[in-house]
DNA sequence: TATAATTTTTAGTCTAATCTAAAATTTTTT
DNA sequence: AAAAAATTTTAGATTAGACTAAAAATTATA
């Protein structure tokens, strides 16, 4: 059984693996968890002899299998969690991290069957994310940020790249949210802004930056 | 800001004081969260120092107004998220207190505000508890023993003194819940059992140390 | 390839929360 | 009211998790 802190270092080993593809190393994760190398090597000696990592000094980590599955049934219980505060208790999309980073770690099968079960088995957290099943399992949609695409081209929101709180106001406020349908009324060659449809009802001009940042499936 | 320990014995002290009506003894905490002595003196100690109990060595300790209002909170939380594991996820009385032991100390009052929101602003558990409100107001129900009712009275379950698993599993095996209205259709004086009727449908005999565990008001 | 810069680990310290064993205090019994 | 019993506190250790400073290893640079 893993601790709190186990789970959170554990949770950022494997995104950063994910990403990298490589091994990670000690100062990448102490820089993810804003905390000094000498705690990580503490702690990456203590899942490595868990059985999470495997580890040989100076060399970074690796996540095992048992990690992996470890790791994917705390991001379940995080996307659900955030899912549960979007869908039943009316929370932002910029107020539920903080809260679900607490939620993930409360132990009890049950209740993430039960939660499962209100929301309806979702396949993907608020921000698009895909939510692994009891296996770990999960996939992925195919997608593309909304700058490709060409004029009267639409797709449905599925993620967005930047979670700050100004980027996730600002979409609130211009009407765009996960699931919404947005179709490319006209793109500005001159400085990659366009015009857009969202929803079949109100249209905006957007900036190439923000653009870049809604990712989008057909 | 209280940690998770210190949370759990300032409830816990406070509930014994409730109890009691006098200054809670280092022995009755340490018995109450099965601890050692010595580890209750460390955290009365700390508990003091942060101003929510006053201690004199040898004495035992008073919760302070500051931690009446803070227990208060965490009782709030923990009723209410048993009213949501029962309402929403549809938890058995037994299988709640674990798991909301967990999520009471959870931290968010925004999270709080919102699952009493869904829930309605329930002023009951589901074992019949008061839940304080935001400023850790309650009243209780004026509630009598089912033992205590003569025949061809009735009343509503508001509460059961005791919880164990096999006591509330027998209950919802015999169709009572915090809610049922039942009518007692006869008494036994030899053995003290009686005969009732729930929710105006089904009879039952059961025994008078049921009867005595089941607390209902008009 | 030797030296410098960076990264990682080790060694030692700190705090929260726990424990055991012994000492101090209070309560009970005779 | 003195002795015995029970309770409570203190002293000293332990563990998880974090830190700083210094040592060791690796990587980059000249």
């Amino acid at each position: 059984m893993l601790s709190f802190a186990e789970e959170n270092y554990l949770k950022a080993i494997y995104h950063l693996a994910e990403q990298s593809g490589q091994s990670v190393s000690t100062n990448a994760i102490a820089d993810e968890l804003n905390t000094k190398a000498a705690s990580v090597t503490d702690m990456i000696k203590r899942l490595s002899s868990k059985g999470v990592l495997s580890y040989q000094k100076y060399k970074g980590v690796y996540v095992s299998e048992a990690g992996k599955i470890a790791a994917l049934q705390v991001i379940r219980k995080h996307r659900l969690w955030e899912t549960f505060l979007v869908a039943k208790l009316k929370f932002n999309w910029d107020e539920v991290h903080e809260v679900a980073e607490q939620l993930e770690h409360i132990k009890s099968p049950l209740l993430i069957k039960r939660l499962d079960e209100l929301l309806g088995h979702p396949k993907f957290d608020p921000h698009g994310d895909p939510i692994p099943d009891e296996n770990g399992e999960y996939k992925e949609k195919p997608k593309t940020p909304l700058f490709e695409l060409q004029i009267e081209q639409s797709g449905i929101v599925v993620t967005v790249q930047d979670d700050s709180p100004a980027f996730l106001q600002y979409l609130d406020k211009i009407g765009i949210y996960i699931g919404a349908k947005i179709k490319v009324i006209d793109k500005v060659e001159f400085d990659g802004s366009m015009e857009i449809q969202i929803d079949g009802r109100k249209t905006n001009f957007i900036s190439k930056q923000v653009s870049e940042n809604i990712w989008l499936t057909e």
